[in-house]
DNA sequence: CCGATATATTACCAGCGGGTAAGAAAAAGT
DNA sequence: ACTTTTTCTTACCCGCTGGTAATATATCGG
């Protein structure tokens, strides 16, 4: 999330791959802009309407030019998929950093996962099918999904436990507030009148204020901004691969 | 057109074309049969992955006997997906016919729609891509998913005018509820230890409990039990196509 | 300036899968 | 029984796209 150091003191043009421009760009820098774009395109018009030669066009490179980076289109879409998963990953690592309820975390997460889905990579996460990849990779997937899932399930079995939270089926609970958080990677459009931050608020109310013990709780109100930078201790930004390979 | 009487008195196999049996029944039930068992191979493995040949050898027929039924395999699609939308438009016009409070409606809506996501044609409609459709029936389809999306909000808003709903946003509301609802067609599983039953009572509570203007609002409890088809009286058999050709 | 290495290109292949043509085999009509 | 019509099969085509080989061009260390 806030990992790789912005950039080196020059402007930061869409592809690196400019006509015929300097193309000495660090590798990685090269790689994830493959992503960005695969990414984009796969959204747009689905993975299996998508050819590597557009994916190449737009990066002004040809096909056989992505082989440098990945192995095969199956990879490239596992890798965005896994940009998605660090990005929750992280939210989660944070929110269980901090302290607070199982309802107030569970608060925290839907807050921002809401806020991801409206991201290209967020967006990926629930837009990609899984049996596109490796049998390898989808277990990979399958297991963050599982992750994620759990972390539902455990806030709202937590703030059940502690009273911030009616008694109910975590499991049932946990799909209902996740499917729904999840439709938003299928509905949200970046040139609609919603914004992101209003969904992710809106959200918040919506699929909790059921849930409160108390009917009118206090909101915490404390959304996340920049983060401070004071979470240096744990997380290095250092490639912190979900794992999966081919 | 429609002149195809029910159905001859004798037992329905899964396949009209047992590999060397009487194979002369009605077109249409043919045509039904292509559908479900495409729907079927669609779910499990996923549109681009199930070729024409799958679909045709699961009924004990050869690939060019479907273009007897279908004009290609998109349209066989659309039409899977058109049974689903054909579903929950008639429970819909169910639940309009009766009365009820905005509250009353939106939870028969939810019962219903959270069942259907549990069959094969209910989980069509949120799983197969309309990207994959001609752009006429892609169109008729996003129609259609437009009037339900209306209906929910209708009925929040009825449900706000009449004083059973909380004053809220009803799009975003809606949004949330119908993506909680379409979820369950991506997760459930029909050996999975969840009845659909199950899923949709707790779904109709917990997905209009922070909603209710009284908290323990009597929840009316009238499964209308699955929407059979053949429903004689209204929705007249005869090829009542929501629209869409090619 | 010169090899070595990383990176990109041109040209190509092979298989898959949707779709079609022509004709066999049932069903239905007469 | 013979024709007509519907249904189904065998055989085929062809375009598309992921992937590869061989080669060219930067980039860099020296």
């Amino acid at each position: 999330m806030d990992s790789a150091p912005p950039a080196p003191p020059s402007s930061p043009p869409p592809s690196p791959w400019l006509p015929f421009e300097s193309r000495r760009r660090a590798r990685d820098e090269k790689r994830e802009a493959v992503l960005r774009a695969a990414v984009q395109l796969f959204l747009e018009q689905g993975y299996h309407r998508v050819t590597l030669n557009e994916v190449a066009e737009r990066l002004n490179i040809t096909k056989p030019a992505l082989y440098n980076y990945f192995r095969g289109k199956d990879e490239i879409l596992f890798e965005c998929w896994s940009m998605g998963a660090e990005l929750v990953d992280s939210v989660i690592t944070e929110i269980n950093a901090g302290g607070g309820s199982g309802l107030a975390r569970l608060r925290k997460l839907v807050h921002a996962y809401a806020a991801l889905m409206a991201t290209d990579f967020g967006a990926s996460l629930v837009r990609f099918d899984l049996r596109d990849l490796t049998e390898r990779n989808a277990a990979v997937a399958r297991a963050a999904k599982k992750r994620i899932d759990a972390t539902f399930r455990r806030y709202l079995a937590d703030g059940i436990a502690d009273g911030s939270v009616r008694p109910c089926d975590p499991k049932l609970a946990a799909f209902a507030i996740a499917g729904a958080l999840n439709w938003i990677g299928h509905w949200y459009r970046r040139d609609g009148t919603l914004s992101p931050t209003g969904i992710a608020d809106e959200f918040t109310v919506r699929l909790t204020e059921g849930l409160a013990t108390e009917s009118r709780q206090q909101m915490t109100k404390k959304t996340p901004r920049a983060p401070r930078r004071r979470n240096s201790g744990r997380k290095p930004p250092g490639k912190k691969r979900t794992g999966g390979t081919r």
